[in-house]
DNA sequence: TCTGGGGTCCTAGGACCC
DNA sequence: TCTGGGGTCCTAGGACCC
């Protein structure tokens, strides 16, 4: 019977989750203005994570700094972030996912998930899912259903919030063909204005452009995928494959841009020392080592500088500082990070972890 | 108002080999 | 002596996502 079923990707996305983790141990602040950000203080450098629904409605969104956000909403509670909370939430959420009937789940992050199902009727399964979802945890969250990945996911926002909306072949340039092509997933700021260059503004502008122009702009791989994305074509197979991280990185904006020689290699052995933790609890050997730079005021660019090198504490450290060694003298740096890539274990190899590019 | 921290993937171009 | 073309590996840089 199930078998039989049409198959469905529901794309599954908690309602202002970060924001609502925090209200539940701390129920006095529900109906508040609660803004979740970095160590919670506003006077320092800091972006806001997320804004319950209160808070955005004083203008407060994700990515904003912090000292604005507490400028915009001064009423505002503002707390610092706490991943390893998320991280158990999060947990919860997925593992009610899992016990859906006959799902598949592909995480995509904390907070929302693709769930890969056969059903006659998508909106009562996604109302079921809600529904446990929100008997286990007390979260609530809005599902959006499609025929492919990228219609499920678009499909989210225009159920939010705790609702549903179903995006298909029938539909999609109905209601996203007008919409700016930002609003695709994959097409941000920089990839809108290029093809702004070319009197490509909306979802259907791009959806019937002239390939021959998109691959002069983006080259024959990206141009096309960009033209399918706005057609909400594409794959259709939810990969419950489980994750294998590439690598392991760590990085710090300073709150004053550090410009002695000495300090900026302190904090390089710092970061080392905090990526060399995490690629140990791994215990798979490291293949590379980078370096993230991005100096003040205005270079908003960021270096990678990457080597090869060998599994061993000294030596990781070693060309870490080799690397430093190239960071520009005399140039106010505002952030630092260090990455260490990571040998893929034989499973993982050859297209079987999910990757961006098979959506 | 001045932009975090954790990631992934794609492309250009140089070096090198056959 | 001067030269083609293909392939692979590596680094640097750019863009995007949550």
């Amino acid at each position: 019977m199930t078998g039989h079923a049409p198959a469905w990707v529901l794309h599954v996305d908690l309602d202002q989750f970060i924001a609502a983790v925090e209200v539940l141990r701390r129920p006095e602040l529900a109906g508040k203005p609660v803004i979740v950000g970095g160590r919670g203080d506003p006077t320092e450098r800091a972006v806001v994570s997320t804004a319950s629904y209160e808070a955005r409605e004083f203008g407060v969104g994700s990515g904003m700094p912090l000292r604005i956000a507490a400028r915009k909403a001064p009423d505002a509670v503002i707390l610092p972030v706490d991943a390893p909370a998320y991280t158990a939430a999060s947990a919860e959420v997925m593992a009610t996912l899992r016990e859906q009937p006959g799902a598949i789940v592909q995480v995509l992050g904390w907070d929302e998930a693709f769930l890969g199902v056969r059903t006659e009727d998508p909106e009562a399964y996604a109302r079921h899912v809600q529904a446990a979802v929100l008997a286990r945890t007390r979260l609530h969250c809005s599902v959006g259903i499609g025929d492919t990945l990228v219609r499920a996911k678009n499909a989210t926002g225009f159920g939010k919030p705790r609702g549903t909306f179903r995006l298909t072949e029938v539909n999609w340039l109905g209601v996203m063909g007008d919409r700016p092509t930002m609003e695709l997933w994959g097409v941000g700021s920089k990839i809108s204005k290029r093809l702004a260059a070319h009197d490509i503004l909306t979802v259907a502008q791009l959806a019937h452009a002239d390939e021959a122009v998109l691959i002069a702009e983006f080259g024959p791989r990206m141009g096309l995928w960009y033209r399918q994305l706005a057609r909400g074509d594409g794959s259709s197979v939810v990969d419950d494959t489980p994750w294998v991280a590439r690598g392991h990185g760590r990085e710090t904006t300073f709150q004053q841009d550090l410009v002695k020689r000495a300090e900026i290699e302190q904090a390089a052995r710092d970061l080392v020392a905090q990526v060399l933790e995490d690629i140990a609890a791994e215990g798979r050997p490291v293949v590379g080592v980078g370096l993230k730079v991005r100096y003040a005021p205005f270079s908003t660019k960021t270096l990678v500088h990457r080597i090869p090198a060998t599994f061993d504490r000294d030596t990781v450290l070693a060309e870490t500082m080799k690397l430093v060694e190239k960071i520009e003298p005399d140039r106010p740096l505002r952030l630092l990070g260090v990455r260490a890539e990571m040998a893929m274990p034989d499973d993982a190899r050859d297209g079987h972890t999910p990757t961006r590019s098979g959506w």
